[in-house]
DNA sequence: GAGGACCTGTTATCATACAACTTGCCGCGT
DNA sequence: ACGCGGCAAGTTGTATGATAACAGGTCCTC
């Protein structure tokens, strides 16, 4: 007779078994997907977590280390782990890494921006609604406002978040945060550099198109509007020859 | 007068600094980025990054973990840290997580592909040379002729590759990797129930504009065969209601 | 009531020991 | 000479116990 736990999560050992902490590391996944620790946001202390699974503290510390790293959970000092909020950080680190592997450069990057903002943008428009168009509205004014370039940029990040969210395609939202992460740096620069206004003149007439409830002008406005970002970029720094075929994609 | 390394990989300890682990994480992973460990793909031992770094071995052991979940490298048994290669699961894993966390669906991530895999079609047609062709022609004769699921799948899988690869940009092949990776089991129902020979038609058809050199031709005959995908897709199973807004997507 | 000292729970790091696995080497037999 | 089995060294996986650093609440003082 068991605890009152529904499973029993007891690791497998022996030889020729899978590693303790990939076992360990696959239940915490799935207990967290799950939804079990919604609630309140806590997992049980590393301790607690030790007596369940009936392995040591090194392999309940590895387990969390990686889950710390897929953003799952979060662990600090002092406080027991956390459930880690939703966003595109993850796909954001493991693109990078893939990206100074691989030698892609920012064009790269911004061909994939063009191709997804502009399906976006058609999603966004067929599905736009009051409430929405108010928000573009405020963060429009927020940007052009700004007083910093911090500022600047999380109003222009906000905007274009908002259209993802309209499509209704939680996807389009994490890839561009991912995107939008990737291309933070430069984005410091090309704002930075008295390009605000031209930005800010961009997400007006996107804004207008989508008022007049034409999609195709939408869509026109947000290639146009990327059009400028591309060439910004280009003024800013010359990516370099683009390789045809890179070693090692395989 | 410190050993003959160029720079001093010292941790900084103490009160309020970053954790040990964080700080190896980082080091290892510029000097794995920087191709320091390119030409044999084998890293040092674990006991030896213990001295390098001042550290003890759990330090170093979960600084292991961390990049293997980031798929910089793998660890096992006996046999010393060595580079991962380069694909897109880490990207795939990350955005299965997002997926299940934010109850994205097999639809949201059809439309995705779309997106990507037209422009891909676009600027493959580009940029089409003679020995590409030839490659994808295998890849449909392979899938035409392949004797179980498995087999059919890769060779799938291999044409949509071969285009991406085509684009001259890396992302794009990280990417159908990541959402191939997602859409596997379902693929493997779809192609499964016989229809294997409506994608060969397709790729046939794609393959064919691609010879003629027309690019729009390329593109319609893109969309035609993923229009077929998406209607396998549905008669497969229903999605279910695509809600429109979903919470915590902040 | 406000502020600070203190205590408890929890994580971070260390040191050490042993088990399991890989790899290459050595010797044995044919 | 060649192949095969097994031994030995190197390396990672897991366990255990101890100590330091930190967060949060409690209680005491003024």
């Amino acid at each position: 007779m068991n605890v009152a736990q529904d499973n029993a999560p007891v690791v497998q050992r022996g030889q020729g078994a899978v590693p303790l902490v990939e076992q360990v590391v696959q239940a915490l996944r799935e207990e967290i997907l799950s939804g079990r620790y919604d609630a309140t946001g806590q997992l049980p202390p590393q301790g607690e977590l030790c007596q369940r699974y009936g392995v040591s503290r090194s392999v309940i510390r590895e387990a969390m280390r990686q889950l710390e790293s897929q953003r799952l959970l979060t662990v600090g000092r002092g406080r027991r782990p956390q459930l880690a909020p939703l966003n595109g950080q993850a796909v954001a680190e493991s693109l990078q890494i893939l990206l100074r592997r691989s030698g892609a450069t920012l064009f790269h990057l911004m061909q994939i921006r063009q191709v997804l903002e502009v399906e976006i943008a058609r999603l966004a428009a067929q599905n736009m609604d009051e409430e929405t168009l108010l928000r573009l509205h405020v963060a429009v004014k927020q940007q052009e406002q700004a007083e910093d370039v911090e500022q600047q940029i999380r109003a222009d990040l906000a905007f274009h978040r908002i259209l993802a969210e309209a499509t209704g395609n939680p996807l389009f939202v994490f890839l561009m945060d991912a995107l939008a992460e990737l291309m933070y740096e430069s984005r410091k620069t090309t704002i930075g550099r008295g390009l605000n206004s031209r930005a800010v003149r961009g997400h007006r007439a996107i804004l207008k198109a989508l008022s007049s409830g034409n999609v195709d002008k939408v869509v026109q406005a947000m290639q146009a509007h990327l059009a400028d970002a591309a060439e910004d970029l280009e003024k800013l720094a010359d990516p370099g020859p683009v390789e045809k075929t890179q070693p090692g994609w395989n």
